[in-house]
DNA sequence: ACCCAGGTGAGGG
DNA sequence: CCCTCACCTGGG
């Protein structure tokens, strides 16, 4: 295995990758479906591959730096989602009135392809949570468990169902750490097979997704549509009822299963897609219009290590 | 001190 | 189905 002292700052290979407008790295990754991305300025850095990765998104293209071979280039292009036809689907979304007042300002958001695993855990630690806690619940779990050289997104399934219960709560999971070690366990003895169900049809995936305990529809959804590719899957949460109701039902309550058939007839097949602009839209630009915050937004990723 | 936060699971109508 | 509640825990 490779050390950790062979110098990826200095030895970094950079290349940029072409990408077609109206792509939005930034906004892809800071929309809310991956957590370890932090961004300094316009450069976001993470880890891809086992590999500690610098993106910028310049005129060119997307600016990689980082020690990927040409095969691991290909898979972060399809994890960012580069090549998502997003003029084409943009086009038929803003076929829909409301959307068509939104998307100028959420315009270039892709679709990304996650690990499952690395996207499984991150939504159980989301139920009700906020994202900056998200963030250090990660953050912690792989400093605590990581099993690599370079710090992981996400701890193994098979570090993770070692790990006690006790260790699991150190990393802020609190009742979600029960979750977290069953998970971990189900996957790590091969009773689940996360690349099977990503294999399995749209509403079968589901139903294997929900009998994962800590997994309910909302992070079942968020796995078909962030990490398997399924883009008729629309997660609902708080924001998007709320968006939906205010957009599509003169703000009158509607049940979650009332929400999920709205989005199927309305959306189809590229539901998720129309998901991702309801929320990023009502997280930024639609707070003050929609009038339903009470608090300013911050931003998370500015954080100061506080001495 | 008290409230909130990107839900889930269990229990009842 | 729909509704209601409890639930770990750090930050406003």
């Amino acid at each position: 295995m490779r050390g950790p002292n062979v110098g990826v700052r200095s030895a970094a290979r950079v290349q940029v990758l072409p990408v077609a407008p109206p792509y939005d790295l930034n906004r892809t990754l800071d929309c809310g479906q991956v957590f370890r991305w932090q961004f300094t300025g316009p450069v976001a850095t993470g880890v891809f591959s086992g590999h500690a990765v610098r993106v910028t998104q310049e005129a060119k293209g997307v600016r990689v730096e980082g020690e990927l071979s040409p095969q691991e280039i290909v898979r972060l292009r399809r994890y960012l989602g580069l090549d998502e036809p997003l003029a084409d689907i943009e086009r038929q979304l803003c076929r829909d009135p409301v959307l068509a007042r939104i998307i100028p300002t959420t315009t270039g958001i892709a679709l990304m392809r996650q690990d499952p695993w690395e996207c499984l855990i991150s939504f159980i630690i989301s139920t009700w949570n906020n994202i900056p806690k998200v963030e250090q619940s990660l953050a912690k779990l792989a400093a605590k468990f990581s099993d690599s050289p370079v710090e992981a997104p996400c701890p193994s399934p098979e570090c993770l169902a070692g790990a006690t219960l006790r260790a699991l709560r150190g990393c802020m999971l609190g009742y979600r750490a029960p979750y977290i070690q069953q998970v971990a366990r189900a996957v790590a003895s091969g009773g689940v097979d996360l690349a099977e169900i990503g294999r399995m049809p749209y509403e079968e995936a589901r139903r294997a997704l929900l009998t994962l305990p800590g997994v309910g529809e909302k992070v079942a959804d968020c796995m078909l549509l962030f990490a398997y590719g399924k883009y008729q899957a629309f997660p609902v949460d708080v924001w998007v009822k709320r968006a939906v109701e205010r957009g599509y039902f003169r703000g009158r309550a509607r049940t979650h299963r009332q929400i999920q058939a709205f989005a199927a007839a309305r959306f189809g097949a590229i539901a998720g897609y129309a998901q991702q602009h309801l929320y990023h839209y009502t997280r930024t630009a639609g707070r003050a219009r929609l009038g339903a915050s009470t608090r300013p937004v911050t931003d998370p990723r500015r954080r100061r290590p506080r001495s």
